[in-house]
DNA sequence: CGAACTTGGATGACGTGTCAACTATTCCGT
DNA sequence: ACGGAATAGTTGACACGTCATCCAAGTTCG
């Protein structure tokens, strides 16, 4: 293995502001969600990938799918948001393993209710300050980076 | 309040590709930290702000303002990593409130074999496939995002 | 048919982040 | 000097993620 070639000062400064504009840009974001909408980012994305299905109703497996997220989250996560009241869950008769993921009134009426001001504050954050060059650019660095990354870890399938 | 401006697609295209990339390109650097150096990327955060100072030591507060982490935050995350041995804890003499973070032996061998292969992760994750004005253009977004954000919300002092 | 294997999903343990509350000092004004 | 405010730091409760494990229902194949 040869030397490590750390970053320079330019390529150092560009990591910092990337990683930092992360992590303000999702508090931000986050928090705006919540005290607002008293949802968190995550159950947003659940009832976002609910509601875009016609009937509101998805197996467990094909909302992990979707979601791209663990089978194991994706189960923790449900469970707190049936605790709550925003989704429900259903057997499945066809396939006695499986379970249906409903969306709830309530989870129906926390989207809408939230889904406004998130997109307010995305506009506000993001898209209001950037020119349609820097959003084709890192539009096309993102779409680098992801099949970079995903190229080089192993990815399951899709 | 006006009709709610929703994202049009090219915006919607552009802000899960942000997202997504995101996701992966994190996922990606914490397994590689994690199976790699046995460390976590938050591990490796305070390794390198207490590795930055000269004797390795820095004030529990002063450390939280350079990292910009809550107080609590880091008080939990120190507790853990000094009873991994990764950093101590010593009084302060001057002010008995205070006390002060000290970077281990232990600590310093792990950044120290850390270090290299994160940044080999960092090039070929990103900047590998990133011109000179893909680094700039991201960085002049990253930039205006971060000020854009800490204007609106309310950020302590600095 | 029945044993091995796979798949859908839940669970427990543990690391991590946030918020609120708490303790122990130090500071500051009178 | 002393009483209230500010400061340093910890703690506990709870939300969230990951990993390993488990179980039950389906699938495959002798």
């Amino acid at each position: 293995m040869a030397e490590t070639r750390w970053l320079d000062d330019h390529e150092q400064h560009a990591w910092r502001a990337y990683l930092r504009m992360n992590t303000v840009l999702g508090a931000a974001l986050s928090r705006q969600m919540q005290t607002e909408s008293m949802l968190s980012m995550q159950d947003f994305e659940v009832l976002v990938h609910l509601t875009d299905v016609d009937d509101a109703r998805l197996r467990v497996s094909e909302l992990a799918r979707a979601m791209r997220w663990e089978k194991s989250r994706l189960s923790h996560h449900l469970s707190r948001m049936e605790k709550r009241g925003l989704i429900g869950r259903e057997e499945c008769t066809s396939d006695g393993r499986g379970a249906f993921i409903v969306l709830t009134p309530e989870g129906r009426a926390a989207i809408e209710a939230a889904a406004p001001s998130h997109v307010d504050a995305v506009r506000r954050h993001f898209f209001d300050i950037l020119t349609d060059d820097d959003v084709d650019a890192l539009t096309s660095i993102a779409g680098r980076v992801i099949a970079r990354v995903e190229a080089t870890d192993v990815c399951p399938s899709e």
